[in-house]
DNA sequence: TTAAGTTATTGCATTTTGCAAGTTCTGCAA
DNA sequence: TTGCAGAACTTGCAAAATGCAATAACTTAA
């Protein structure tokens, strides 16, 4: 039963949803993960390792199920991420990076790293003090290491 | 009586909203910009030469008033934003960005940068193509001028 | 066929957004 | 000094999104 809400619900989005406010490029993308969720949802995928639903959940900043649901039925169907069943356990599904998802690497880094820098109350890991060092190539290495996880 | 209301929605920003979900930087920065309307100011100012409430509001992507006047708000109390009185014109305000503000700079760049790639009907303007010439180059010419101009 | 793990839905309260209209403020010119 | 026009801001209401807690559906393996 919930399997037809959830293809209603991405055919609400490709349906009602597609408006654009504009052509312009940040605005559209900001259509697409302008919001305080989405990109978390990537980040968790693409720095922590997480890759399933009930990991997403667990993340510190204590995501609502219903909200889950509905910004993983968007991502996909942005085809920035894709939904398959995990080979280790079958009754698990699995998100892996697109292409497109990948490309959302900069931004993450960019993004956590004024984050760093102007939030005292943000400790910088690994990955933020070799951003300080060296930004191009933690975004190339980590480029590279997910094209080889999800490409 | 506005002028004072004004400082009531500082001040419930301040009191009220402080608390991050969590101490990561990705997740503190959505705390700020995270929402379809911030990062449209920035680039409005950053890009466009924007400086005013009336141009903001002239923008394609329509803001409503009220939106506009609570995000300016949120982006001076976050100091990233600064305004003053328009040396051109007294009974006008002009807001300038802060050295924070210009950090978003790469943000906004790769942002657009991602856009005008996974969107067709996104047309790549002149910075659009530079972009894809020398990123890095555009980035740094760019935080020239704004430091040039706001810094 | 049932238990355990995983994912999805629902209903309701709260918050945020969008929209349209109106208000206040400021400087300038008559 | 008054009035006007441009600029900035507020308000009220409807609509949409979010947050929360409880519950339901699905899947596989035993």
């Amino acid at each position: 039963m919930y399997k037809r809400y959830c293809k209603l619900q991405v055919l609400y989005y490709f349906c009602g949803m597609k408006k654009n406010r504009s052509d312009c490029p940040i605005s559209c993308s900001l259509d697409v993960f302008g919001d305080k969720w989405s990109l978390l949802i990537i980040r968790d995928i693409m720095l922590r390792g997480k890759l399933s639903y009930s990991e997403f959940l667990k993340s510190e900043e204590k995501i609502a199920t219903n909200i889950l649901v509905n910004r993983l039925n968007i991502l996909e169907s942005e085809n920035i991420l894709s939904k398959s069943v995990s080979p280790d356990n079958k009754s698990k599904f699995v998100y892996s990076l697109t292409k497109k998802g990948i490309d959302l690497l900069p931004i993450v880094i960019e993004i956590m790293d004024w984050g760093a820098k102007y939030n005292e109350n943000c400790p910088r890991r690994e990955i933020g003090k070799k951003i300080q060092v060296d930004k191009s190539k933690v975004i190339s290495d980590y480029l590279d290491k997910l094209t080889e996880e999800f490409g």
